[in-house]
DNA sequence: CCGAACTGGTTAAACGTTCAAGGATAGGTA
DNA sequence: TACCTATCCTTGAACGTTTAACCAGTTCGG
C-alpha cells in the first residue's frame, strides 16, 4: 500500500519487496492503532491529548518542575510554535504557568503547577496501563529488546538534519 | 516519560521498568520522526499528507479503482467522517470522483481518476525512497522480520473492540 | 405493510497542528 | 557605539481531525 503496481520505478529506484510491503502495512496499521488507543484513553480519562500529557510528564521530571520553552520543545520533539500553543492551553487549564527567565530576557519558563502535578498523578496509572495493554503485555522480553534496537536504528537516520521553516532542529 | 516518578502506583498497578521506559521513549521518538519524515516528503513533493496519499494508493489497487466509502475507510483505518472530508479535498483537486452506488442508494463510491492515477505514478518513487531511507535501509533482514512480528502482536490486541461515537470499528 | 432500529454517508463546530511572519533580546564584529 | 545576524518565543491564518448530530435509505420484527 505504498506504491502502485510494477516492481520498479522507471528511474531504476526499487519498490518494496512483498515482505517489506507486508511489514510496512503492519507498521502503519499498528502504530496508528496504538497511537489512537493512547490518545483516546487519555482524552477520555484525563481530557488531554497524548502530547499534552507528555509535556506535563516532561516538566515533572525537570529541576524545579520547569524548563525553558526551547528545551521542552526539544525534549518532546515538537516545534516551538506547537509548544507555544500547547502551553497556552495548559496554562488556561491551570496546569502550567509561564515565568520570565531571569538570565535571558527573551526566555520563558514553563512551570508545572501543583494542580498540574496532581492532574498527572491522577492520570498516570491509567496511561501506563494503556501502554502495557497496547504494547508491552503483548511482547516477549526478547521482542522488547528487538523493538528498542529497531527504533534506535530508525531514529539514527532521521535525527537532526535541519529543514523546514521555524527551526534548526525539526519537529 | 510516561509516568511521574516512584516505582508503582498507589493502587498497585505497575509502572514500566527502566528497560521498558527506554524502549517506549525510543518508540515514541522513532515513530514520530518517521511519520514526520514521510509527511514532509509527500507534502513537499506531492502536496499531499501521507494519509491522503494512502487513499489514492488504496483506490489504485481496488477493482475499477473505486471503493465504497466505508470499505475505503476500513481499509485505511480512519473514521468515515475523516474520509468524507479527505475525499472532498481530493475531489476538489480532481484526483478522485464520487459516484452513486447502484445497488444501495445510500452508498457512494470513491473512484480514482486518470489524473489521480497520474499523480500517484509521479509521486510514488519519491515516497518509496523515503520509506526505504527512513526504515528498511537501516534494518537488517532479521530486524524486518522481527518488526513484522512485533507489529502483528501489537495490532492483535488493539483491533476491533468497538468504542467511540461514530463507529463500530474505530479509527 | 408499519414502525423501530440500523447502516451509509455528510456536516458544522471545536480543537490541534503547521506555516509563515514578526517583535524582542542577545551576541558578535567593525 | 552601531550594525548585522542569530536566537527565543508568539501570533494568525490555513489546514486537517474529531465529535456529535443529522438525513436518507435499508432491514427486520410484528
Amino acid at each position: 500500500m505504498t506504491t502502485p503496481s510494477s516492481p520498479q520505478g522507471d528511474d531504476g529506484s526499487r519498490w518494496l519487496s512483498d515482505e517489506e510491503q507486508r511489514v510496512w502495512q503492519s507498521y502503519l496499521h499498528g502504530t496508528l492503532l496504538l497511537e489512537d488507543h493512547l490518545d483516546r484513553q487519555l482524552q477520555r480519562d484525563a481530557g488531554l491529548p497524548h502530547i499534552y500529557y507528555a509535556l506535563l510528564v516532561h516538566l515533572s521530571h525537570a529541576p524545579d518542575m520547569s524548563l525553558r520553552m526551547t528545551e521542552l520543545a526539544k525534549g518532546i520533539k515538537i516545534t516551538r510554535s506547537r509548544l507555544s500553543h500547547a502551553i497556552s492551553r495548559l496554562e488556561a487549564s491551570g496546569w502550567v504557568r509561564r515565568e520570565d527567565c531571569s538570565s535571558d530576557r527573551r526566555g520563558q519558563l514553563a512551570c508545572l503547577t501543583q494542580s498540574g502535578l496532581a492532574k498527572l498523578r491522577e492520570s498516570a496509572p491509567g496511561h501506563v496501563a494503556a501502554v502495557r495493554q497496547g504494547l508491552f503485555d503483548r511482547l516477549s522480553p526478547e521482542q522488547v529488546v528487538q523493538l528498542g534496537e529497531i527504533m534506535r536504528a530508525m531514529t539514527a537516520g532521521l535525527e537532526p538534519e535541519s529543514r523546514g521553516a521555524d527551526l534548526p532542529w525539526r519537529r
